[in-house]
DNA sequence: ATCATAACATACCGATCAGTATATAATGAT
DNA sequence: ATCATTATATACTGATCGGTATGTTATGAT
């Protein structure tokens, strides 16, 4: 009946998502956005909406994929502490290894867009307590299984869990010497007993 | 010999540390500026250089004005572990009640310019650095008195309080529950010992 | 074959961007 | 009083911003 779509919308959006990772909201053009995803100007318009709302949904592709992530890394194996050393360990290697030193696309929001934009503040918050629901989770595995024997309760600790693998992120940004980050590594897991 | 400048430098130089500080580098005009300074454009320019320029030196102004803070919190009074905690209290209340919530201009920084930016790379992580110094400096001080006596060493704990500070910070972007950040400190606070 | 529909590409919109040219006003040395 | 110097205010520059109007092309139902 009508003429069919000649792009992929959901590669678009990845195309996208990653086009504000790197450059924040402010920072990326609709030029940017249309070199980038390989399209016009009006079909970014008429898939997707206006740049805000192409960010928001740029957001939710990468939050759901990156709690899923976490997900699979920290609730299988069979040590819990080791899982959680390797998650860290994991985001500070891939930190380094990035060239253009992205971080993390949730957390760069909650600095740009947050404090002047509530469906952000909304948005990030919960992604981060989602975050802090899974490490909870798997210290309560721990806990049960025997590996673990925390004086804090699980959620408590998973918040600051969740803090420090934010803080430590956000450190990254600097490109701090390898023992800084390390040793903060070794500190924050102690956290974990 | 010439006629004399009509504004005073310092105090227009404190209102653009106030504008960025609020909107981050990009999102800031030239026009936010000249509003907020209440000079004209070519008295920024020749007063101070271009915007980024401008930015830097705001940038210096916040961080001298905020490592002079944390020494004066930190390393005075009796109890190290107290000055820490009044430390870590007074970062969130001040979050909580600025209601532009504008975190830590640094913080701020680093995240939006650091990764591609060399110079403010440095400029934050070496900020950040010594934020780092003046932790150790005081928990040392913890350590010699007999206050404190932490199985880790005085430099990696105060680098992890680091990392944990900047976490909180970023945080209380998303405004979370006062349970969430106050139960994190206290976690937090228990790594001094 | 015709036609309604919608995706496409191009070119445009007014607004705003960072930065500067220009002209005027103030200053102090002479 | 004159003059060089520099701060000031206004107005402008070309470039770019986010967003859209317009005309063309492809599609499939009839």
């Amino acid at each position: 009946m009508v003429r069919q779509r000649e792009f992929d919308v959901d590669q678009a959006l990845e195309d996208a998502m990653h086009i504000f990772w790197s450059k924040g909201y402010e920072a990326t053009s609709l030029s940017d956005l249309t070199a980038g995803m390989g399209i016009q100007r009006p079909s970014i318009y008429s898939a997707f909406g206006d740049k805000k709302e192409l960010f928001e949904a740029a957001l939710r592709k990468y939050t759901a994929a990156h709690a899923a992530q976490a997900r699979s890394r920290l609730l299988h194996g069979e040590s819990v502490k080791e899982a959680f050393r390797r998650y860290f360990e994991g985001i500070v290697e891939e930190s380094y290894a990035d060239p253009q030193n992205r971080g993390c696309f949730c957390i760069n929001t909650m600095v740009e867009m947050a404090p002047h934009d509530e469906k952000f503040e909304i948005l990030t918050r919960e992604h981060e307590m989602y975050l802090g629901a899974i490490f909870q989770e798997a210290i309560e595995r721990g806990l049960r299984s025997g590996e673990l024997h925390t004086g804090v309760d699980a959620r408590s600790l998973a918040q600051t869990l969740v803090v420090s693998l934010i803080g430590l992120t956000v450190m990254m940004k600097a490109r701090p010497e390898r023992s800084f980050v390390d040793h903060s590594v070794e500190v924050i897991l102690t956290l974990i007993q």
